[in-house]
DNA sequence: TTGTATGCGTTATCAC
DNA sequence: GTGATAACGCATACAA
């Protein structure tokens, strides 16, 4: 059995406030009583009950971070990031995945309604839905969102600017002298997918390129949705010169499709890929890719949700952080 | 503010106690009144506090897993294993990440201690120190360890053979002419990559080829070092014509590095990766790997953890997996 | 500076 | 079947 307040109270024969105030270094508490209250502690390696301390204090310095996908490095960049600052905060994290189902969401939400943890960072996943909504209302708006967007706007959240990102990605592709520019993006009644398509929209229009809606193509975010896209693409009417692929799964099954097909990057197809990380670093020919400010969209997300917790500052903020184009062998035209 | 039980004990005119029993399903509580009071918890969105739930219960349903590298997909993999595993039994999981750090595990060993999971799964990670095995004494053993080895015999593990795993991959490559073949692991005081090299050695032996010591390697599990590795081994005396990588992230540099170099896999190198994952199966040519079994290091591990758990089984088992050599392309002898 | 008393929200043990 | 009541381990307001 785990040693407990009362236990050391006794053996420093003080009252449990006293030894509470000793570990919680609050004062009011004698120098002499608090060495010797110290080093009983430390002796019998005491290990705070934190249900109990979370009960009374009303407070766990737990953050529950819930992600829509685990398979995303992306993603992963985020957590890790996140978890990073965290510990620099004296918090914990825990780490939960929805795999993208709405009821996982919601059971992983009764964290945060259960005074399980103090705040929550949404990551990613489909518009936000009236469970999570309610439950910010409810929690005190102890939630951020990171990459994900709501209908109405509500949350303190951290956000990817994708249209910026694809308009650059646009402008880059034209440069090299590219005229036929896909896009692949994902389900068109996602609010995000929409940003992106109004990107690849405006850079369109700036560059003087005419729009042809058969190049926009929407996929799941899994690499065999990106394998079979191109697949459907080549047989289809238009066939583009270039790839603009906006998420890091898809862009891996479409351009092990292109290989596969006999296809040379970017000899035939120039490719512009999302996410730079170990994954799509390793494809070869090096990818160009628009970069996801990955570490600063974890830091800023925590940031955000200590500020709503400890200040319950209760007004919404918003921070919209650019990627940047990495420009690698892939979408470099042979004619240039 | 949330909703509290004796909220609805108060709507409901009846017991605190009696409510408790109604939402917990336990016997001694009138039709009626059950269905009342279950009326009103659901229309006033009650989540029972988990805190004080696990205080006056002794019991979370929540349990730790600890890894000690988030990088590698195949970590992530059993990760998800586990989780999918817990979720079906009603647990839910505590990630945390040691960035193979000793005081970040020892941490996140205080979540035990404190009485804030069930219990713990490690993933990875070096030789078990002291504090774990304190903890395992003083915790119940409610530890479950996964791909690490302690001094003692004295955990409940769920290994992968790599022993067995190395010796299939030599016979392949010897089967395929492969002559010189180099075993590229971790530090050599570790006990799980002594285990390698010992089925490096057994197969070579059986085999009938030499041991040559200039042809086993340890380095850090990351890129870099696999890079670095092979800059290092084409400067040196003993050229191999055959690589097993018994990491994934060394690897991944490793193949990076020859190709960098000019060379052509599997022609000047052949190459035995490790992990069948989207990492590893990015890259070109296809890799053949040791495909560790990370779905069933998972779902055992998780199985093992409640056992501990719920049945207070305190006789420690071990269970090991052997990986399955996946051949592809990469270890393919042209002259074959 | 220190001790006493109370409460946090639940579960569990008694009575009735 | 139901209701008091005492834990669970800690924090805190207040009294001393």
């Amino acid at each position: 059995m785990q040693i407990t307040l009362k236990d050391i109270a006794r053996m420093a024969d003080v009252a449990e406030s006293t030894v509470s105030r000793a570990l919680n270094d609050k004062p009011g508490v004698g120098r002499e009583t608090k060495l010797k209250i110290l080093k009983i502690a430390k002796e019998n390696n005491y290990r705070p009950n934190q249900l109990a301390r979370g009960l009374a204090a009303k407070k766990t310095n737990m953050i529950a971070v819930i992600m829509a996908e685990m398979d995303s490095p992306g993603n992963i960049e985020i957590v890790k990031s996140i978890e990073k600052a965290a510990d620099e905060k004296g918090y914990q994290i825990i780490l939960c995945n929805t795999n993208n189902q709405e009821d996982k969401e919601e059971s992983y939400l009764s964290l945060l309604e259960s005074n399980q943890v103090d705040g929550a960072i949404f990551i990613g996943g489909k518009l936000v839905g009236s469970h999570l909504l309610r439950a910010s209302f409810s929690q005190d708006n102890r939630i951020v969102l990171v990459n994900r967007l709501a209908e109405e706007n509500f949350f303190t959240s951290v956000l990817t600017d994708y249209s910026q990102g694809i308009y650059q990605a646009v402008e880059h592709l034209v440069e090299e002298n590219f005229k036929k520019i896909a896009l692949v993006c994902g389900s068109r009644d996602d609010l995000i997918e929409e940003e992106k398509i109004s990107g690849y929209k405006n850079a369109l229009r700036d560059s003087g390129l005419d729009l042809n809606q058969e190049l926009i193509f929407s996929t799941a975010n899994d690499r065999q949705a990106g394998y079979n896209v191109f697949l459907e693409i080549i047989e289809g009417d238009v066939i583009p010169d270039a790839f603009i692929s906006t998420r890091e799964l898809t862009t891996i099954g479409l351009v092990e499709a292109i290989k596969m097909g006999g296809y040379f990057i970017p000899d035939d197809f120039a490719v512009v890929g999302y996410g730079d990380n170990i994954l799509t670093s390793v494809i070869d020919p090096p990818l160009t890719v628009l970069s996801e400010p990955v570490e600063e969209l974890g830091k800023s997300s925590l940031e955000f949700l200590l500020k709503l917790i400890n200040d319950n500052l209760d007004s919404q903020q918003i921070k919209v952080l650019t990627p940047e184009l990495i420009i690698r062998e892939s979408s470099i035209s042979k004619y240039n």
